[in-house]
DNA sequence: TTCGTTTCCTAGTATGTCAATATGAAATAT
DNA sequence: ATATTTCATATTGACATACTAGGAAACGAA
């Protein structure tokens, strides 16, 4: 019952990328370095994002990353689904599910359903633009 | 992000003893039967039960297993974390969580532990009481 | 045109967790 | 004594996690 270090990380680089957004692009080794994480980790979580349209990539030197839309656009649950695919606590929630024999009898279900609304209500309350808030009211020794 | 087969099975045992509560013990045989697990996966889970006190066993014939408190005493986030660990979001939150030096400056910290309340509030908020009035609604197909 | 930089793509790998099964011992009611 | 039931430990296969590795493709600058 645990996020992974992929969605973590992912909800991180977008933050990074958000709090260096300047004339150049965001480059994936500067984010390795302030956020001590591998480049060649963050290249695979980023490919998701790029695939899903969240961030735009700009190729060769004086390439990196943008955020396609606003911080404020993007929610963390929209951040963490990406990467760690549906984020529902049982599978029986999940779209795709099988029709489980059990269900209409299954009064856990019930605490599940609840379960993962709690849980959505607060990972798509907080946007982008929220986490960079905090981290400039913390502070410009976040930034290398 | 999903909650193991070892927990959704520790809350549908506990379940099925509180509802199956009589002159016998409720023997893992029969539980195994109603919700289609194996007794010696059972075994394995509510072993972890009776070293937390939550269940009794008796050996032998007419044995079985019962609850040691009411149905109302156990909050269904009780059970799991017993045999889930901690069920915290992420192991910056868990209480023998090394101190992470980014500590000060992580705003995701405070998403996560936003995130944890919410998810207490539901799974500490209904006891077996709750699941077993629910089914009892239900009716007694439940029950072979 | 060449060179270095940066993203892109695929594969591999070590470690661990999950979800059980298997084997047999210990206790105990009849 | 015997069958029943719990108790304890080991083993297994499949899968996921958290990376690392190697090289190709794009592109700006010289």
């Amino acid at each position: 019952m645990k996020i992974s270090t992929k969605g973590r990380y992912a909800l991180r680089l977008m933050l990074d990328i958000a709090l260096n957004d300047a004339a150049d692009p965001v480059r994936l080794k500067d984010t390795a370095d302030r956020q001590s994480i591998s480049v060649k980790y963050l290249e695979q979580i980023i490919s998701q994002l790029v695939r899903a349209g969240y961030v735009k990539s700009i190729r060769g030197p004086q390439g990196g990353y943008r955020l396609m839309k606003q911080p404020s656009e993007y929610t963390v649950g929209m951040i963490l689904r990406q990467v760690e695919g549906n984020m529902v606590p049982v599978s029986c929630l999940e779209d795709e599910a099988i029709d489980c024999e059990r269900q209409g009898q299954c009064v856990t279900l019930r605490i599940w359903k609840e379960l993962d609304t709690a849980m959505r209500s607060v990972l798509d309350k907080y946007t982008l633009a929220d986490l960079v808030e905090w981290q400039q009211e913390i502070g410009d020794n976040y930034i290398i």
